[in-house]
DNA sequence: AGGATCAATCAAAATATCTTGATGTATCAA
DNA sequence: TTGATACATCAAGATATTTTGATTGATCCT
């Protein structure tokens, strides 16, 4: 057969609006670009952004809650790091929705 | 000489965080994929998305000012339509984003 | 001009999100 | 077992965002 057709619509919308809101905020930002250079510690994290400690916790638990990052524990520590395909789902729905948009039924110009 | 070095950091996130804050929205959302086939005015939208004539009016902005869509006005009536660029530079801000993930410092496995 | 329609804007109320300080739980070290 | 450290969670207050209804400005039609 020929190729493959593209999904009728768009991939999950909805799990892409909740990573782009946790990528949304500075902070959350930040800490994501942290770990982006490998995994960290709860405790490092609070030095290297100088947050306070529960203020730190809520963001971590928003970028985990959305799939972003996962954590490990160690001892009394708790190990952060990026979950690469979080990524990658909101690369391939960003994707999806762009090609949508160069192929308008009307004249998306 | 050989390639081009990437840019020693992300290309303007506070662009990207921008971007992604006006798409995580589910009504905003709606506004984008009906937009993606094509321009529309906001009479249309708002019998399409069955929203109050204010409350559009609010979400289109936060769209316009974050450059995702831009307007024209003819006669009575304003048409919107995407601004594609907006998608792109999201789009290159991400890749560049996991690209930096794929290459950690340390272990960002 | 007068009335109707389309859409932006405003202020107030409703919601949602974030911050802060305190408390709880687990782990470790002595 | 006691005390200290790392971190999560909670409740309260502080901020930010969204919704609603009313008002305004512009355009069109008669």
């Amino acid at each position: 057969m020929g190729t493959t057709i593209a999904p009728p619509h768009l991939l999950d919308s909805s799990r892409a609006r909740t990573l782009m809101k946790a990528l949304a905020d500075p902070i959350r930002l930040q800490v994501i670009e942290e770990l982006a250079s490998g995994e960290r510690c709860v405790c490092d994290l609070i030095n290297e952004l100088s947050l306070g400690q529960s203020r730190l916790s809520f963001h971590l638990k928003v970028l985990k809650d959305a799939g972003l990052i996962v954590d490990r524990q160690s001892g009394r520590w708790v190990y952060y790091r990026l979950e690469p395909k979080a990524l990658g789902i909101l690369q391939d729905w960003l994707s999806s929705l762009a090609e949508q948009c160069q192929k308008p039924t009307i004249d998306c110009k």
